[in-house]
DNA sequence: AATTTAAACTTGTATATACAAGTTGATGTT
DNA sequence: AACATCAACTTGTATATACAAGTTTAAATT
């Protein structure tokens, strides 16, 4: 498929590219929009559609004539995201372990979500997820996806990339929306095991319906977490 | 003072009561671009820019080719937000029992979150609440806010109205960003004794840092949530 | 030297225009 | 009747232009 990306587009993901490698820092102001445009061959329009975007999910704020100040943070996927939490803690620091690989299965619901007549008969990409930091296991998250021409995805690595990143640039397939509801809860004994903690142990638990650019792609996502040290960060 | 809206804010705020007030329904298109431009008087990018910010804040979803198509659940702020709740529930079987009235007070710190010098010197308004639905008490929030420029603050009545629409209508002030941290815990016995809780009982305990278009101007938030029967939900 | 003023930046708002691309329904054709 | 085509919608992208409004810097005035 050719799928250019439309100018505005182009620039958001080279800005933002810039903010996240560290060639624009925090505190840092951006090139002007004049500026921008010569450097983009675009027109001033164009280019603040492009910071727009980059003003929406955080990663720089505008100041009236002064500029676009880059915040650094990025905003993550509506909520809290654990790729925030991920940068936040530095990549390194973070195992994550597939406790089941990706698989289909057949579903009838979705967590506390129900789900429609087309995803059921798709059926589910199905896998869990461990995340460790610093030898403490942390989070925990189950992922339905359902299996809507999304080519080779049952081959993917996950452990080492963000699903939202794979999705984006791999599939062109972006978040749009979604809903969640967040509990305060005691883990059953699986999950007691997995985190290494007693009976009675307070757990963060995170349902998420996330909607995507693709119609008809909703992801389910299940998230466990074990908040004694490391609390569920996110910025918005 | 005047500060007359820009008309693209204009559009934004009638087509955003107008689908809170049911004039538009869950699932009905908004008339098109270049239908409100002549009922409106503007231009499309005018129109466009106020349809964006209802597409960012999730009261509706655009499809090309198609139109507005109207979701009628407000985004809340940024992430979860307990108006969110609110209007889930319906406001009739929301209580709010105010627990410390707004009053000020010295701080040198906001929960987790360390504070500027400015703020320490404004001191803060502070106030606690209860919010029980069906008689049942879920949520309790300290809310902090620098005592800058706010006038005839105190003495407003916080029960039934959301402090963002107060700062909003009243004061302008709109919602740009913020942090949060969120746990499980156990709550202490006071919180226990508010939620008629046995000790150990899981709390979602939510600490957040709100930054809005006044500069210098940032809420702090602390809320404690017992998930057993209602989750906190959001969209986003 | 201190203050005021003005110029040269910055972003914010708004118009007018053009064409591309997706959706829908009516009109033909087979 | 079923299908294909087309026209008339819809939103999406992009340009060119103009002026308003806030910030900063430098020049002019006191």
């Amino acid at each position: 498929m050719d799928s250019t990306l439309p100018q505005y587009k182009q620039v958001y993901e080279i800005l933002r590219k810039h903010i996240l490698e560290g060639v624009y820092n925090e505190g840092d102001l951006l090139p002007s929009e004049n500026e921008l445009c010569a450097i983009h061959k675009v027109t001033r329009p164009t280019i603040r559609k492009a910071l727009d975007r980059l003003v929406n999910e955080g990663y720089i704020k505008k100041q009236q004539g002064k500029g676009s100040i880059v915040s650094g943070k990025p905003k993550g996927v509506g909520i809290l995201s654990l790729s925030g939490t991920t940068s936040a803690l530095g990549d390194e620091k973070l195992v994550t372990k597939i406790i089941v690989k990706p698989e289909l299965r057949q579903w009838d619901h979705a967590f506390s979500f129900s789900i429609t007549e087309q995803e059921k008969e798709a059926g589910c990409i199905y896998f869990e997820r461990l995340r460790i930091v610093n030898g403490k296991p942390v989070f925990f998250d189950t992922t339905m996806i359902p299996n809507l021409n999304l080519p080779r995805f049952l081959s993917l690595k996950l452990e080492n990339k963000s699903l939202f990143d794979i999705l984006r640039t791999r599939y062109q397939i972006e978040v749009t929306g979604g809903e969640q509801k967040i509990f305060a809860t005691t883990g059953d004994k699986k999950l007691q095991k997995l985190f290494n903690v007693n009976a009675g142990h307070p757990v963060l638990q995170l349902d998420r319906k996330i909607e995507t650019s693709r119609i008809g792609l909703t992801i389910y996502s299940q998230v466990f977490c074990n908040t004694d040290e490391y609390a569920l960060y996110g910025t918005f």
